[in-house]
DNA sequence: TCCAATCAGGACCGATAGGGTCCTCTTAGT
DNA sequence: ACTAAGAGGACCCTATCGGTCCTGATTGGA
């Protein structure tokens, strides 16, 4: 599985909304131009306010601005502004607390270089490669491009 | 988030366990050597089996014996053998079926790249790299106690 | 000054699925 | 034949997530 939530799927595309001009949008305004629920919308942008990724406005004619451009946000950031730390297992480092089995577990949080190796590819793309990668839509729906052929 | 199963964990503890010997071992046993209730463990050995890691003898004196060393098994398979496939999204190629918003989605399943470079990172690591790295475990164990309230 | 639009920050509920247990059947040693 | 052990389900319970709503606080405009 290695599922995240579809709350993070939302971000993603409130965020590439939010970078297409840059006076302010409200909820109402991206739930209209993306399909998603307002309430929804609202939640969302709350979260990634929380999380520093966007600016709000307050009061009327108010809404939510990015803080920086997709390049510079890398998915990391909105996973942890939504799903909160990227943590693959209770055992990892920060949140072992307690392991009701630790004195026989033989690898007690072992999964810390795994954690770290997904954190690291999570950091290592950002929004703009996904945005980017949405062009050849029509065709990847039967051949798979995979790479940049360009070379 | 990014929270994998409980169950995968199990299944690394219990493969791990698997590699100490060359001869069967049977559920009950593993379970009592590991402090993971015995039905659990049936259920993750199963798992196992269907995905290939173990072989399983049956009938009396029976048990499960790993297919190959651990440095042969990526994590990757452990995940899909417990969890299923990877896939970030509902959105993901395979299983991007239908999507209520796709007329409006902007990104429709951009995140094809994430989720390929997270199952790229879980394939480089096998499981004697996670054992491995257990090496230190009786430092981590006091280094890191409950909570930072003495500094 | 007052009103209305909009964000902030919760509480709240329903649905889903994961964790865990159990039951029955089949297989293979003794 | 009897018994130990895996195979393969069904099943329930709980945690969490997705989604909605309500009550303030803030600010621009009438």
């Amino acid at each position: 599985m290695l599922r995240l939530s579809k709350l993070t799927d939302y971000a993603v595309v409130i965020l590439v909304r939010l970078s297409r001009t840059d006076h302010v949008q409200g909820a109402p305004g991206i739930s209209a131009a993306s399909g998603i629920p307002e309430p929804t919308v609202a939640k969302v942008l709350k979260a990634l306010a929380a999380g520093g990724l966007v600016a709000s406005q307050r009061g009327a004619h108010g809404g939510y601005r990015l803080m920086r451009p997709l390049a510079a946000i890398p998915i990391a950031d909105v996973i942890t502004a939504i799903d909160g730390p990227i943590a693959l297992t209770a055992c990892v480092d920060g949140s072992a607390a307690f392991c009701e089995v630790e004195a026989m577990c033989p690898m007690r949080g072992r999964w810390d270089p795994v954690n770290e190796a997904i954190q690291q590819a999570l950091t290592n793309i950002t929004l703009a490669d996904m945005q980017e990668a949405s062009i050849p839509r029509a065709f990847r729906a039967h051949a798979r491009p995979q790479l940049p052929a360009a070379e």
